[in-house]
RNA sequence: GGGUGUGUAGCUCAGCUGGUUAGAGUGCGGCUCUGAUAAAGCCGAGGUCGGAGGUUCGAGUCCUCCCACACCCA
């Protein structure tokens, strides 16, 4: 090694620097010997000062640690202080559903709103950090009666409708409370309250007794728990907000008021899925569960033409109930319907001519329903064609085609029209404003239409192309019967049974076999069955009480949205991010689409819709404010008395009624409850002080809206959260004059959406078979900074493959709080697995980790101790560089420095632009570089024994210092655990656990200022300096690996040359670099590689096929032909004509491509301009030196295999009979032993038994060591 | 049924306005290097670029049709 003389082996350092005794006790300028202030104690700062051991990285318990030193030291307390009353930075936070414990897919959209949030503090922001639980709802609704064993709305009543709302809010305190304790373990830095009083406020919840609080900020309140409850993060006590406040209810009151002054409130109807014996409406979410492959008895109808003899709609339905409300038939237009005529009774039927034949359900008879479970049903067979039922009945002719548009306008005889709800005028229940129709009067074909986006509603396939209407009982129905002025007859009671007017049927249940039966019966004796058949169908159950579902006609409250186009135009004025989902095209395109926004709900527990009707005449006023409605209710109504003191919910709010001015009545309270969906919209008036109902000095609205960033997972969001924040936003900043811009009226000015987090196979987690990950399953096996770094590196348009979740092996958790075996919630904790957390552990967090250790152990055993000004300087605040100064420290340092600078510059261009992920990549790059260049290259200097005029090994030491703190300061908004933990170690030399004081430089990483980059340490040609050099290495190995040369093996000479004089310059700069790492003696540079290398030839299709088009052909061909010597001017710069099938090329250097071949003795290759050459000759000195390495590296193997520690001495004896062995080791056993520690080497003939055999050079040689002591 | 998007190596994904032998990471096989590292470096195998037509000197890329999947709407 030509670097022996200089630097001193590694073993002999390590054995000076920490073997005791050993060590000098003269004090150095920047090293100081800590075993001797030990024991002086010392108060003088500077000498007290000393690195912490540094053991291997426990990520988990290090995380417990931090969090319990973040407490102790209040740290995010003096984070908010430091930062009050400077610059804002907005956030605003989208509730998340208090109904569960968090689970891992919670925690992305968490790490992004932490993450931003603790950035834009270290870069001096002010912040509200508010936290938001989604509290009202059906979800609560739901998992409350689950847990209360209440399956009906009647059992919910006489459960009593108050002790189930305090028991949903008590639901909602408990998960806030678990969620928040959840959240600190992820280090997410909130206003948070405290979750052990949250609790409180549940037990107390439903009675009387005084509670004290503690809020967040202020003082503590004593008042009954309902009474602190509602005003739950209110701008005085701060803490997290609670959609069920009295303020969050109270101001969407607001919103709807001016709706209703707009005009946009109205009643309407809907036929919605309902459960009979649940008695309520269902919704879509709760549809889905509820789906279930069923059999139904499908039944063939026809409906006689009225002046038609013995003609007929031939009709089919799955749901027999419905016929006795029918009302109308519909077609379409354009299809063709056949017309036969059956050979049993001469009957004349019409049905679409494609059904004829058609072999309805043959997919699903082979391949099922789409879900595995979901096979055609054992024992029924395939379904009959329409052909063959007439055929069975004896058998039928065809007479022709008709188009649909034929058929439309022919009226016919319903099949119940003897029924008095049919008769009714007006349809059943009478609509005043339609009494000229009654069902059995109206019955017609009519044109089904079209939907929206021109796709006709009647179709032929599994029907007959004839649709049975009863508008009363569906959806399609309804809207279209509605819109041709139907009658609507609707049979059922809320609790599924028919009403009085159905003869027969009134009282029984329709869902029940019995009433198909009886309509069948009925059909038949008016001969009006065709046929009967089971039918096979997904179809929508109770997932309470597995009931079928049936639709209904239900009473509901809409909001008119035909200003949708100010939505619009509100949408476009924000950020939608990440630009490849296109959100705000999807927003724009839901707007355009939407209909009218139903916000009424059928339920007990939510926003009591301000409205009060009067019964009889239908009049409503929406009530805008408590006041407002407290004012009308002492002025003529009645019941305030008796709410007062209540939040305003069911069942309290419903006993105030205020009087109709027109009429003097008393008006009365809708029954329904809201969308959950106001309250979340509602919040940045809401959460914000809006309408000023707490003092401004808490709390400026004006201060925080619009918010600078809301972040949520994208996917359904966009006709929720988002949609009800735009459209919220867009009526509360509304007013008379319209004179606000969209711009004023927008609600945040960025969205930044992520997609969804999947198991590692990329399918959905779910809660209900175990393979959804909760939180602290996932923290406290795989650390919460590996995730964090998995949420933040991911690619937020993407879906995240986080882990596997393996619920039949349980795990016990090691918590901050002790070993788990079972969630607060009883359920087992479980094993879980994630390849990408191994790979971010292994890639990012234990490389960084190891830098940390490499730095600490090295200056634990030489006393390096960064001066005062240096660790000023790193932790954000004015002091000096380091002794050395930056010019004189060696390249590859400014190199490092250089790099670092470029980190921060991509970190201050992607933080702000919300591409964390950016900057992590660059960050994983930047380790890489630290590490597997910096670091690794670097080593030798870090070992050389101590000497006060090594200003190298100071460089060293001040450089890697400079890098790792500032890297902390700039990893830690991604991982704050691990970078705390190395902060102060690095900066105030304490562990965590410890209690000693910060003195005047920053406590704690996250009160650092976070870096800006230096224009003096950015040098750029150095950067790309060292990327040559890194390229010639690569290239080097690659050379090395082609010609199986290994590296041990040390080479004569490379050669390079580079067309670009700075990239050969570089190069040359760098070449010891290149040395090192090659393990070549020399290294030259030439102008060009010609008498080393052949030159081959490849035209530039790129520029010459825009010039010569069809030639391109022959031109491919013969370009490659030409060689070197026609060519070779155009790699000197020169153009060069060739003639080609008669035609005069002109080409320039630019047109063709110019690789290398290789000659004899030597190897080489190219890449972006750059060539080199190795010589391949070896001579025997090179070949003694090759071996003396190998004997070394075996050597170090027998050490470890032995498991000797760096400082013990040994002795070496080998055994070979080649000359060639003996002459490198009398050459080079000087520096074989100083590597190896080894105080002599000695050729024997005594092998010992279980001696090592290995390869040195070409020779076999049996090595063996003894140790000494 | 309609809309949008996706389809490239075993897996996850890049491939800009068309250009030569289609890349990266990971996994696999091999070699090298190794006393901070759970690493690192290099080489290799692995692709009918979903299918079929078309435009072009030239198509993963542009056009048409079809297929599959996902999401949204109905």
């Amino acid at each position: 090694m030509h670097q022996a003389d200089s630097v001193s082996s590694f073993a002999d350092r390590i054995a000076r620097t920490i073997l005791p005794g050993s060590r000098s006790a003269t004090r150095i300028p920047g090293f100081i010997s800590p075993v001797s202030c030990r024991l002086c104690g010392s108060e003088d700062s500077k000498n007290s000062f000393m690195f912490q051991p540094v053991s291997d990285s426990s990520f988990v318990p290090g995380e417990h640690s931090v969090l319990k030193f973040w407490t102790q030291h209040d740290t995010f307390r003096r984070l908010r202080e430091r930062n009050r009353g400077g610059k804002r930075w907005s956030f605003l936070d989208g509730p998340i559903t208090a109904n569960n414990p968090m689970g891992v897919h919670h925690a992305w959209g968490r790490t992004y709103k932490d993450t931003y949030q603790r950035f834009f503090a270290m870069t001096g922001h002010d912040q509200r950090y508010q936290n938001g639980f989604d509290c009202q709802g059906l979800w609560v609704e739901v998992e409350v009666e689950k847990q209360l064993g209440l399956g009906t709305k009647t059992a919910v009543n006489e459960y009593g409708i108050d002790n189930f709302v305090n028991e949903c809010k008590r639901r909602v305190l408990r998960f806030a409370a678990r969620q928040t304790e959840q959240s600190q373990r992820l280090g997410y830095w909130m206003e948070w309250d405290d979750p052990e009083q949250l609790r409180t406020l549940a037990e107390h919840l439903g009675t009387d007794e005084q509670v004290t609080f503690q809020p967040p900020r202020g003082e503590a309140v004593t008042a009954a728990a309902h009474q602190v409850v509602e005003k739950l993060g209110n701008p005085e006590w701060g803490g997290s907000y609670f959609t069920f406040s009295t303020e969050n209810n109270e101001t969407i009151w607001d919103f709807l008021k001016k709706c209703f002054t707009r005009g946009k409130i109205y009643q309407g109807h809907d036929v919605m899925p309902w459960s009979g014996r649940g008695g309520s409406a269902y919704s879509q979410m709760e549809i889905a569960e509820g789906r279930k492959l069923t059999t139904h008895k499908s039944v063939f109808v026809r409906f006689p033409l009225r002046d038609r003899d013995n003609e007929f709609l031939l009709i089919w339905t799955t749901t027999p109930w419905t016929l006795t409300s029918n009302v109308g038939a519909a077609v379409n237009p354009d299809l063709d319907y056949v017309k036969i005529k059956a050979n049993r009774d001469d009957a004349v039927y019409y049905f679409a001519k494609e059904n004829l034949n058609y072999q309805r359900l043959s997919t699903e008879f082979r391949e099922g329903f789409g879900r595995p479970e979901w096979k055609w049903p054992k024992g029924l067979g395939k379904l009959k064609t329409i052909a063959q039922i007439f055929k069975e009945q004896g058998g039928f002719d065809e007479l022709g085609v008709v188009k649909g548009a034929e058929l439309v306008g022919l009226a016919y005889e319903g099949p119940f029209d003897d029924l008095p709800a049919q008769q009714s005028d007006g349809g059943f229940p009478v609509d005043e404003n339609n009494l000229a129709v009654n069902g059995a009067s109206w019955h017609q074909v009519i044109d089904g239409g079209r939907d929206s986006r021109g796709n006709a509603h009647v179709v032929a396939g599994e029907g007959t192309g004839i649709v049975h209407m009863a508008p009363g009982c569906g959806d399609i129905d309804h809207k279209i019967g509605v819109s041709v002025g139907m009658p609507v007859i609707a049979p059922l009671h809320e609790d599924g049974t028919y009403a009085d007017a159905f003869g027969e049927f009134s009282g029984k249940e329709a869902i029940l076999p019995e009433t198909a039966e009886l309509v069948f019966e009925k059909l038949k004796e008016k001969g009006l069955l065709v046929a009967v058949e089971t039918y096979p169908h997904i179809y929508p159950h109770c997932w309470r009480t597995g009931d079928e579902l049936v639709f209904r006609l239900v009473d509901e409250w809409f909001i008119n949205m035909d200003w949708r186009d100010e939505i619009k135009d509100v949408t476009r004025e924000i950020r939608w991010l990440p630009d490849s989902i296109d959100g705000q095209n999807r927003e724009v395109e839901w707007l355009t689409n939407m209909g009218d926004w139903m916000i009424s709900k059928k339920r007990f527990w939510g926003l009591a819709l301000p409205i009060w009707v009067d019964e009889e005449t239908g009049d409503f006023e929406v009530m805008g404010s408590l006041a407002e409605l407290k004012e009308r209710a002492t002025d003529g109504g009645e019941g305030w008395d008796e709410f007062e003191g209540h939040t305003p919910h069911r069942p309290w709010i419903d006993k105030v009624r205020i009087r109709n001015p027109k009429t003097g009545n008393l008006m009365t309270r809708i029954e329904d409850v809201g969308n959950p969906w106001l309250d979340a919209g509602i919040v940045p008036f809401s959460t914000m002080n809006f309408n000023e109902r707490y003092p401004t000095d808490a709390l400026n609205w004006s201060d925080w809206y619009p918010a600078d960033l809301v972040t949520e997972c994208f996917p359904g969001q966009f006709r929720n959260w988002f949609y009800s924040l735009l459209s919220l936003s867009t009526m509360m900043r509304y007013d008379e004059s319209d004179a606000r811009t969209a711009e004023e009226k927008r609600p945040f000015q960025t969205l930044l959406g992520h997609r969804l987090v999947q198991n590692e196979e990329g399918a959905a987690m779910h809660k209900s078979d175990g393979t959804a990950i909760w939180f602290e399953e996932a923290a406290e096996q795989l650390g919460v900074d590996t995730m964090r770094w998995m949420y933040l590196a991911q690619n937020p348009a993407q879906d995240l493959r986080f882990g596997t979740r393996h619920p039949d092996q349980p795990e016990t958790l090691h918590t901050v709080d002790g070993p788990l075996e079972l969630t607060r919630e009883g359920v087992p904790t479980c094993k879980v697995t994630s390849g990408p957390a191994d790979e971010t552990r292994r890639q990012i967090l234990i490389p960084l980790w190891n830098c940390y250790k490499f730095f600490v152990d090295y200056a634990v055993a030489d006393g390096f101790v960064p001066s005062e000004e240096l660790k000023a300087r790193v932790s954000g605040g004015d002091g000096a560089m380091g002794t050395v100064p930056v010019a004189d420290r060696p390249e590859i340092d400014r190199w490092v420095l250089s790099n670092l600078q470029t980190l921060i510059q991509t970190a201050h261009a992607e933080f702000p632009q919300y591409n964390v992920a950016g900057f992590c990549e660059a960050a994983a790059g930047f380790i890489d570089d630290l590490s597997n260049w910096y670091i690794r290259r670097n080593r030798r200097r870090f070992w050389r024994s101590k000497d006060a005029s090594d200003t190298d090994k100071t460089a060293a030491y001040e450089t890697l210092y400079e890098v790792l703190v500032t890297l902390c300061r700039l990893l830690a908004p991604c991982i704050p655990f691990l970078t705390e933990r190395m902060y102060q170690n690095l900066v105030l030399g304490r562990d965590v656990k410890a209690d000693e004081s910060a003195g005047e430089l920053p406590g704690s990483v996250h009160l650092c200022t976070y870096p800006t980059a230096e224009e003096g340490l950015l040098d750029e040609a150095l950067n790309h300096r060292m990327a040559a050099a890194q390229l010639v290495v690569r290239l080097g190995h690659k050379l090395r690996e082609e010609n199986t040369l290994r590296v041990r093996q040390p080479l004569a000479e490379l050669q390079f040359a580079s067309a670009d004089s700075n990239t050969a310059a570089a190069i040359g700069q760098l070449s010891d670099v290149i040395r090192e790492e090659l393990n070549i003696e020399q290294v030259t540079a030439q102008d060009n590689l010609d008498d080393l290398v052949g030159y081959s030839y490849k035209p530039n299709l790129k520029t010459l096929g825009p010039r010569y088009g069809k030639l391109l052909g022959v031109l491919r061909q013969q370009i490659p032909e030409l060689g070197d010597d026609v060519l070779g001017p155009l790699r000197r710069g020169e153009n060069v004509s060739i003639d080609v099938d008669e035609q005069t090329v002109d080409l320039t250097p630019d047109d063709v491509l110019v690789s290398t071949e290789q000659a004899a003795d030597w190897v080489c290759t190219d890449e972006v301009g750059v060539q080199i050459a190795i010589s391949t000759v070896l001579t025997d000195d090179l070949i003694r030196k090759g071996m003396s390495r190998d004997f070394v590296r075996h050597v170090q193997q027998l050490r470890k295999d032995g498991g000797l520690h760096i400082q013990d001495r040994i002795r070496i004896e080998y055994s070979s009979d080649t000359n060639l062995v003996q002459a490198a080791v009398e050459e080079w056993g000087d520096y074989i032993c100083g590597e190896t520690l080894s105080d002599g080497i000695e050729s024997s003939g005594a092998v010992p038994d279980g001696a090592k055999s290995v390869s040195v050079g070409n020779a076999s040689v049996t090595i063996w060591i003894a140790p000494l002591q």
